[in-house]
This record gives structure tokens, sequence and C-alpha cells, in this order.
DNA sequence: GACGAATAGTACATCGATGTACATACTAAT
DNA sequence: ATTAGTATGTACATCGATGTACTATTCGTC
């Protein structure tokens, strides 16, 4: 059927093992036998059969991504940069979506998506400690978000509610008194999004500002819809708002377009400020003061530790989460 | 070291193959057989080792799909809707970004980026025809774009030319006659590229408008940042302009911020269509006109005729392309 | 010119699931 | 009682690359 190993050996007059040698870089090997594998694999137009190297070896070279969806910016953009790194490093990303459902993250988590891989990098939404303690499936994992719990995990995350907390000052420090918050959760609440709550909550107690129940929006998601949604709620529910704070940029945009439509000033009638700084923050009009959460580098931070673990036996996971830095994006959506 | 099916079938005790029928959904097996191998399995919690069976059955249950990157909304939501798609038929999704680079794109025609699966989806920007007719590794290929050639190959395409040419007579209709465009490839033009460029020629001649060479503008890529300088190089060119044709919506997006910062009234100035019908366009402001190509139709399509073609030996590729209906989706941004 | 170390290459078992070919048991109909 | 299916299960070879363990050759150095 297909050409082996064997067959480029034979041509090449040596024996199968040398073959693999050359493959993988082995040291001794004299130049002449070298080239005349070399012509034999281009000869026979050979291709390594993956499956049998990953039997033998025991690894595959591919590790999944897990997140919610894909369709959304900030994640569209944390998977292009996990997949970029990946490639430095030689592996290939598998990407399984969940939609934030609890079952899928679970199928995921057990590993009974049973895909082919020889480590996760996992945003869970929907788990909690418990959970993911019973259903983890044995293999290395990297969770995205907040330390939920001790573990052979590594974990990565964002400054959630530091990052929240500087961005709702800002506010403040502009001279917004009524600061609305959009995307708590209808359901049970994720760790970065209890973080962001947290964030806002103390930012407005610092600054001596009442929490007003009233003006904290429910989103069933995060997609700019729900933050339309959002904002035609608090809009007609005529609480008195000059600004909001939106747990992500998406949420943000599509609270500002909901403002515009119905012909709010922005910012001078309410400010908005998001968290993520995706593109779409820095193109919007107006452009959108955003929380700009080390996205490369969370990246960046999963891979290598992921890849860290998968390739030496001895690693054992930090016991302290990796935090990047963070950065409050000023721009026209809180300029007055 | 690990749990094997062998030893799941002398706990059962049964045979390995046994195991393997239960595995594998085999009609013939007693109700007590099953439920001792359902219960060895979750006694020895065993999973099953994919690499294995990927090498003995010769299939991997994964395709690729290869874009030029992730980071763009359309291929981003273009990638989520392949996912949903292949996760309904069981496959896998291995993602590989191209850059749109010509090494990168000959790389996984030619199956030495050396991933494990059993087809791609590929969307090419760089080749030509005669490249991926040289290059091409023998695997299953779904080509996204316009049909370069005749070959083993399914094409899926959308409607570059017929959308554009009724985006840009919608500009002619509302008055428009200086339709800028914007989106020019700077160096060799892919076929969607060239499809687009087609469309705008033909909307103008027909319209029995001039083709102003001055208007049309070039970018290096297609994201917000190169509208926004291509609008900022035409604004300053003083060309007079009073409709913008972008051959993305990212690209109309950065042109619409790069206007609005100048002060342009939009769309009573210059009015602006984009090409994707990404959720941006939808809840941008002022939300923008823009071409929706069947995205979710297409994605659909590519991954049902890449799996026909795995799973069926006797497949032949369709001869013509499959072509997604289009629509052109009218929004505030060439309401006047 | 003899010895150890470095270099170059080989034979064979092995990774774990599945296809092939075959052996029973059980049922229903002749 | 015999036959012909149908249902249920097994033994063993096999997919293709690689690890182990071993042999053979070269080289520098005392």
């Amino acid at each position: 059927m297909s050409v082996t190993m064997g067959d480029v050996a034979r041509l090449a007059g040596v024996s199968t093992k040398s073959v693999s040698n050359y493959y993988n870089g082995y040291r001794y090997m004299r130049e002449d036998t070298r080239q005349r594998i070399e012509a034999a694999i281009s000869e026979l137009d050979y291709r390594m059969n993956l499956s049998a190297r990953n039997l033998r070896s025991g690894k595959t070279g591919m590790i999944m991504l897990a997140i919610p969806e894909l369709d959304q910016s900030y994640l569209a953009e944390l998977a292009q940069a996990v997949v970029h790194k990946a490639e430095e490093l030689g592996l290939g990303v598998l990407i399984e979506t969940t939609g934030g459902r609890r079952e899928r993250e679970i199928e995921v988590l057990e590993g009974s998506r049973g895909r082919n891989v020889d480590g996760v990098i996992y945003e869970p939404v929907a788990l909690g400690e418990e959970d993911i303690r019973k259903h983890h499936g044995g293999f290395p994992i990297v969770l995205m978000g907040e330390k939920v719990l001790d573990g052979p995990f590594d974990h990565v995350t964002m400054p959630d509610e530091a990052g929240t907390r500087t961005a709702v000052s800002h506010l403040v420090d502009i001279g917004c008194r009524n600061i609305a918050l959009i995307g708590l959760s209808t359901t049970e609440e994720s760790p970065g999004q209890a973080l962001r709550r947290k964030g806002y909550i103390d930012a407005l107690t610092a600054s001596g500002l009442e929490v007003r129940e009233q003006i904290m929006m429910e989103t069933k998601r995060w997609h700019r819809a729900d933050g339309a949604a959002a904002m035609n709620r608090l809009l007609e529910s005529k609480e008195h708002v000059d600004a909001v704070f939106a747990m992500n940029d998406s949420l943000a945009l599509g609270a500002m377009w909901a403002a515009d439509q119905r012909g709010v000033l922005i910012p001078q009638e309410i400010a908005f400020v998001g968290f993520d700084d995706t593109e779409d923050a820095t193109y919007s009009i107006p452009s959108l003061t955003t929380v700009s959460p080390g996205r490369d580098a969370l990246a960046r931070a999963a891979v290598t530790a992921l890849h860290r673990r998968i390739s030496d036996p001895d690693y054992v996971p930090g016991q302290a989460p990796i935090v990047t830095d963070y950065e409050l994006i000023k721009r026209r959506s809180t300029t007055r």
C-alpha cells in the first residue's frame, strides 16, 4: 500500500533503524549514509506514518485548546497566540469548543472526547473546583483562569480583580458617580467573573460610592448582542447612569452601540470601559478604553508550561499561578 | 504502565477483540457480556490508546483547517463553524495558520507540517494553480476560495464577484458616484481578491461610472489597521470620494474609524460597505452594510465534502465548485 | 601496537487496537 | 433429527516506527 520506512531503508541499503535515526537527528551518521537515505526518501516520496510513531513513542506532538467558543474576539486572539507559540515548539493545536456547557466541559476534562493529545490547555467556565478534581482524566492540564484548586495543574491567569479595580477607579477619576456593571452571570459564576465583580465593588467602595444592584446587569453570554440587550434594559429602567464598566470588550461594544442607537452621547453622557483589549476596541467609534490583560504573555505562559510538563517527567507544576501584567488603555470612550 | 484493552478483557473474562467490538458498536453481543465489559472499563478507568487505533485503522478522525490567521473575525467565525460541523461528524479539528506566507502554505500542502490528519480544509492565499498541482501531498483536500484548477479536489467558494457587484451597485443606487475600493493586494492577488476587484469594476462600468485607479487603495493585509491606513491615505490625497467599498468588514471598520477620526460624517459624506457580515459589522457605530456570504453554509459544505471524501473510497470530488448564497445586509453605514 | 572512547550501524522485540478467519452455541424450519 | 442460518466469541497476525542491546569500525594516545 503505502511506502514504509522499510522500503526507504531497502532502497538506501541501510536498516530501518538508521532511517529512523535520520529523522530523529541521531548524531552519529556518516555524510554519505545520510545522503543515500535522503535520496531514497525523495525518490519514493516517503512520508512517515505518524500514528505508528505516536504509538511507539507514546506522544502525539499535539495539544488541545479547550475554550468556550472561537467566535469571540478575545478567545480567537488567544487561540491565535496559542497556535503561534505551539508552532514554535513544534506542537500542533487541536481546538475544541465547549460552548461553556457543563457536560461538554466534563467530557473534555475526562478525556472522553478522546482526542489524541499530549496535554490540554483548558478554560473552564461552568465547572467548579469539585468537578475538576472529580473528573480529571489524568493527562497534563494547564488551567486558564483563576486558581480554583490545588492540584497537579499549572495555572495561568490574568489580573481580573486588579484590572477591574483600576478601570473602575479611572471612571471615578474622570468624574463618574453612577457606574453600571454589565456582564454578571445569570447562572453559576465563573471564577474570572466573580473577580471582576469583586474588583468593581471594591473600587466603588474605596471611592465611597454606593453599590447599586439595580445597575448591575446580568447577561447570558458575553457577546455584543448581550451587551446591547443589557444596555437597553438599563436605559429603559431610567436609573441614572453616567458610566458603564463591561466585563469584556464585546459587551462594552454592544452596549455602546445600543446607547448610540438611542442617541446617547458617548462619552459625554455615558463613558464606557471594557476588558480584554481586543482589536475591535482600538477601532471602535469612539475607540474603547479597556484593560489589556497580557493576552500574548498568557498564551505563551500556558503553552510553555504545558510543554515543560509534557517533556520533563520530573517537572512539578508550580503551586503559585502565573499571573500576567495588565495595563489600562485609555481611549476616547472615557475622554471628557 | 497504562491500562490496555487486554487488561480490560482479562478482567471481564473475554477476548480483547470483544472489547474492541464493544467500542465499535458490534451488533452481536449479549447484554451480560456488554455489562461485564463496561464494568471492567470503569473499574480500571480504562481509556483507549488512540494512536494504536489510528495505526491499525489507518485513520485519525482528525482534519486540519489551514487558514491564514485566526485573529480576523471572519476567519475566526469560519473556524468556529468548521469546528461545530466537524464535531457533529465526530471529527476533531487541528488548526494550522499560514500567515498567508507562501512557504508555510506549501508546507501544509505537502504535508510536511506532518500532522496526523485524514484530510485538510485549505484556504490558499499566496499559492497559484501551478503550486498546488506541484506540491500536493496526496491526501484529501477541500479548497476554499475560487476554483483555481481542475484536480481531485472539492471546491467550496463564496460568491465574491456577484456579492461585490451587488454591494457596489447599492452604493450607486443611493447616489454615490465616487466609490473608492480598499483592499487591493500589494503583492500577488488571491483568487477571491481578484474576483472582488472584478465585481467592483464591473459594477462601476455597468453604471457608466469611471474606474479611477487613484481611489483604489492597496493594503498589506486585511485588518482594521490596514483599512485605517488606507483611508488616511485616501483622505489625504484630496481625491473626491463619497463611498468606500472595502474587501472585508475589518478593512471597512478600520476605514470608518479613520474617517470618523478626521470628522467625516458617516454615511452623509462617505458611505461604507464591507464584505463578510461578521458580528462586528452588526454592532459598529454606525452599523455596517455588508455582504453576507453564507459563512456557515460554506463551513458545513467544506466539512461535509471532506468527510465524504475520507469515508467513501468511491467518492469522486465534484467538478463544479459548491457556491454559497449571498445576501446584502443593508445597515446604517449606507442609509441616507 | 594496544587500549579505551567515540563513531556508525544492525536485528529484533515492542507499542496497543483491529481485521481476518474460524469455532462454537443457539434458534427455527424442514 | 438434520439443516441452515443467525448470534456470539476467540486466536493470531498485523499496522509502521522506535527502544534496547549488541557488533563493528575508526581514532587518538600512551
